[in-house]
RNA sequence: GGGCGGAUGGCGGAACUGGCAGACGCACAGGACUUAAAAUCCUGAGGCUCGCAAGAGCCGUGAGGGUUCAAUUCCCUCUCCGCCCACCA
């Protein structure tokens, strides 16, 4: 055979799958189906390693279940619309559709060296308007369900370039652009109810079975249930001892501490202390607090150890339980968009009202007393026992949550509540690529949506991108007029357009029925693909993209669009790929291009390296040390077909061929069960390696019935799922007519991988003191016996008492002597 | 501060359900082939001590303790690293 040629072997292949349509998915609706999705690629302009690796996993387990006999759809895709394309054209000049279309067509054609098995009739870019119409489509859909709706938000304001930025175009503090200070400002912005979900989101995971633990319990975090009650506390104003009309809701998770309440803490942005104006008496001083913690990031309000705050002097809360006055402050340690923006500070039993107690001089009261628990020095926040609680002292904090709470409910106060962290979904930004929203503001009839045969609304390509001033789309006169589609009158068009998580959310759906231009898919269509078997992508999405897609798929489900509520049974989390500890990407500048590789070793190489690196799961620092051994490995197994089909004039013992034969069939066992169960594609790879090592050594090719003939086959099946290239051209030369892309995955017989004797290892005093051999199915008495017997055994039993003998089956031998 | 992971030779990593730690590969060393080199094939190897050697003994999975005949694996305490969230009441 000549030599391996990587470059024009591989070339060959791209080229016969192409033709042939090797992998585009049947539609065939009543076969086994199996969808593998992998998360569509930002086209930021280059693959890195990291695409490799989460690619290359994608396609072993595409490539596996094609072999199995399922119908598979592996699709591919590009999430091209997003902040970046705007950067580059307000830096470079260049409009971001050429931008991203530029860049799609780059990264296209490196997926396409690496050899993946994707139909590339079903490939979309969600900046396509065929696509976006259909985000338009269901955006609508979901405003008419009542899931969208509009309300005041902040957003980052630069006030030199009178333009709204993005988290990631401030940077501490300071616009990306001109380093001004930014500021926040408040805008009617849009939002989707995904809060209504958010019950649905979190037991809905007993039906992840094949979703990683970490995934779950991150989403769980997020989603932040939390059981509590709200209770109102009167407000009197201190001048005239007058109850005031308004109260003051707070939500908490103790109602258990109520007693122990010595003062009330609001957010500086909370609406009560504009309602109080008139009767704070510092409010002068209460206004230059709100203003310099609303001159804070977020993050210096998070990080800052000091509990800063002040007294609304003028006005005392009442505590329901028991009348007592206690004062309120106005600080910056109490959200505003988490309960109801206001809580019952206990110091005794929580160290953040305990450190502002301390801090201010408010009294402590100790109303939970634990086993040698004090409250001197910090809080106590353990479970015990209710004191200073009149009629509820003696309660154990176990049983006090739902004995208080009840009580509370019966006298009028407060009520049991349920609490989330997530908050509804913010999904309008004020940049031009993305999706328009697809709304008309009429000064008649008001927010009006577009009519679904006006669909989609495009992206006007007269927009400008200077950085400053309003969104571009503002820029565009024609995009911006409009007639109002209810009464006519002149309008003018929304400009904010989507959020991309919304692209994201449901293109595995449109996957399926990827050019249907009637509908965003067909039902029955989806009803077959969805949901998705196998998920492939990166553990940074487990919270914002795989809750968005899972409430989206959902509400689509509400909509009557698909039947099921779960978008995605099994996940992978693949680990980042990191240069120098940081995960590749373009913004950090420490991409490593697969290209020199693919060019010298070629794709197979790359693709097998990566997978065998580590197991996928796993952080991987990336080192090219070790390429070498892996084109290594392919040349042995291309130079092992000259070798098995070589005569020899050795002539096997029935033993030889057993062992072999044991080997290939135990590998096969192996490596299929390392795919489908375990993700453990380096081990499958080691075993692989395994079996050639064994069929280097062996030494009667060509007499040997055809053993080692079938063992040189497995290896080519089992290795085409990681090195497709070089695995379809030794089949041709084996004298396939068919691909092995299309083969079916060898089998294997449990009676030829069972082992007839074992050796066991005897362990002495749980020392290895020599080995047996001894049948597999021996009883314990056999063993017994001939470990007494052994050479090496029998010596150290010498004047001992044998107090215990275990035997584990074709394990180890283990005796304990006195 | 909270949550979730992780730590095994010079390196990447392996070890089923508590059962021979270091599979497989890299790097390294030695040998064969070659005028020579590359490529290839074969062999060796966790550390320490003793031994010319065959071999023998001890130590060894981040640190310390515990359970067990037996611990990388289970329990407790601690250190370091990564990721996510971050004053969530």
């Amino acid at each position: 055979m000549l030599e391996y040629n990587h470059c024009e072997i591989e070339k060959k292949w791209r080229k016969r799958w192409a033709d042939d349509g090797t992998f585009k998915a049947a539609k065939d609706y009543g076969k086994e189906k199996y969808y593998c999705l992998v998360m569509l690629p930002y086209p930021s302009g280059n693959l890195h390693m990291g695409h490799v690796r989460n690619y290359g996993i994608g396609d072993v387990f595409a490539r596996f279940h094609k072999m199995k006999g399922k119908n598979v759809i592996h699709p591919m895709g590009w999430d091209a619309f997003g902040l970046p394309a705007e950067n580059a054209a307000i830096k470079n000049k260049i409009h971001p559709a050429k931008w991203t279309k530029q860049n799609i067509a780059r990264m296209r054609q490196q997926l396409k060296l690496l050899g993946l098995s994707y139909d590339w009739d079903r490939e979309i870019a969600t900046c396509d308007p065929e696509y976006y119409k259909w985000n338009q489509y269901i955006f609508i859909k979901m405003w008419e369900k009542g899931l969208v709706f509009r309300k005041n938000a902040n957003v980052n304001w630069c006030p030199s370039c009178q333009t709204v930025l993005a988290n990631e175009q401030v940077s501490e503090g300071k616009c990306w652009r001109c380093s001004s200070i930014t500021q926040q400002r408040e805008l009617e912005q849009w939002f989707i109810k995904i809060t209504d979900y958010a019950d649905e989101l979190l037991e809905g995971h007993k039906y992840l079975k094949g979703w990683p633990e970490q995934v779950l319990s991150m989403q769980k975090n997020w989603i932040g249930k939390s059981n509590g009650a709200e209770v109102d506390f009167d407000i009197v104003e201190q001048k005239s001892g007058g109850l005031l009309e308004k109260k003051l809701k707070i939500f908490t998770t103790r109602p258990d501490t109520l007693f122990g309440a010595t003062f009330m803490v609001v957010a500086p942005e909370h609406e009560i202390i504009g309602e109080l104006k008139d009767k704070i008496t510092n409010f002068g001083e209460v206004e230059k607090y709100i203003a310099a913690s609303a001159s804070k990031s977020n993050i210096e309000r998070s990080q800052s150890k000091e509990k800063t705050g002040v007294r609304l002097e003028g006005v005392f809360a009442v505590n329901p339980v028991n009348e007592k006055t206690i004062p309120i402050f106005a600080a910056d340690y109490v959200l505003t968009g988490y309960g109801t923006g206001a809580i019952m500070a206990v110091p005794a039993h929580d160290q953040r009202d305990y450190d502002f107690a301390k801090k201010h001089g408010v009294e402590i009261i100790e109303v939970i007393k634990g086993e040698n628990s004090s409250v001197a020095q910090k809080a106590f926040e353990d479970e015990g026992v209710l004191v200073n609680s009149r009629q509820f002292n003696g309660i154990k904090t176990t049983d006090a949550f739902n004995i208080v709470s009840r009580w509370v409910e019966k006298r009028g106060f407060g009520k049991k509540t349920i609490n989330f962290k997530l908050k509804d979904w913010l999904v309008s930004r004020q940049r031009y690529w993305g999706t328009p929203i697809p709304f008309i503001h009429c000064p008649n009839c008001g927010c009006v949506p577009v009519a679904e045969k006006d669909l989609p609304v495009r992206l006007p390509e007269d927009a400008e991108f200077t950085g400053s001033g309003e969104s571009p789309l503002k820029t565009s006169k024609n995009f911006l007029n409009a007639k109002c589609p209810k009464c006519g009158a002149p309008s003018q068009r929304e400009t904010d357009t989507m959020d991309t998580f919304v692209d994201s959310s449901w293109y595995y759906a449109r996957y399926c029925d990827a050019k249907n231009d009637g509908a965003p898919f067909s039902s029955d269509i989806v009803n077959y693909w969805m949901p998705v078997d196998q998920y492939v992508g990166g553990i940074e999405h487990a919270c914002m993209h795989l809750i968005y897609s899972r409430f989206w798929y959902k509400a689509m489900r509400d909509l009557g669009m698909v039947k099921d509520g779960e978008p995605f049974i099994n996940l992978l989390t693949q680990g980042m790929v990191t240069l120098g500890g940081s995960a590749m990407s373009k913004s950090r500048g420490n991409i490593v291009s697969p290209d020199e590789i693919i060019e010298k070793y070629g794709a197979d190489t790359a693709r097998l390296f990566i997978l065998f690196a580590a197991p996928p799961q796993k952080q991987l620092e990336w080192s090219s040390d070790g390429v070498e051994g892996c084109f290594r490995f392919i040349n042995r197994i291309w130079r092992l077909y000259d070798l098995v089909n070589t005569k020899s004039d050795n002539t096997p013992s029935e033993k030889d061929k057993a062992d072999l034969l044991r080997i290939t069939h135990y590998t096969i066992k192996k490596v299929g069960s390392d795919i489908e169960k375990e993700f453990q594609f380096n081990t499958a790879i080691s075993a692989v390696m395994e079996l050639v090592n064994a069929l280097y050594s062996y030494k009667f090719h060509s007499n040997d019935g055809g053993i080692s003939k079938e063992a040189y086959k497995a290896v080519i099946l089992l290795m085409s799922p990681f090195t497709p290239h070089l695995c379809e051209e030794i089949w041709e030369i084996m004298g396939n007519k068919s691909f092995v892309s299309s083969a079916s995955w060898p089998s294997y017989d449990e009676k030829f991988i069972k082992q007839d004797n074992v050796e066991l290892p005897v362990q002495i005093n749980g020392k290895i003191r020599g080995k047996i051999i001894v049948s597999a199915d021996a009883s314990e008495e056999d063993v017994k016996n001939a470990a007494q017997a052994d050479e090496k055994i029998s010596p150290q039993l010498k004047d001992k008492r044998i107090i215990k003998f275990i035997y584990v089956k074709a394990r180890i031998v283990t005796i304990v002597v006195k």
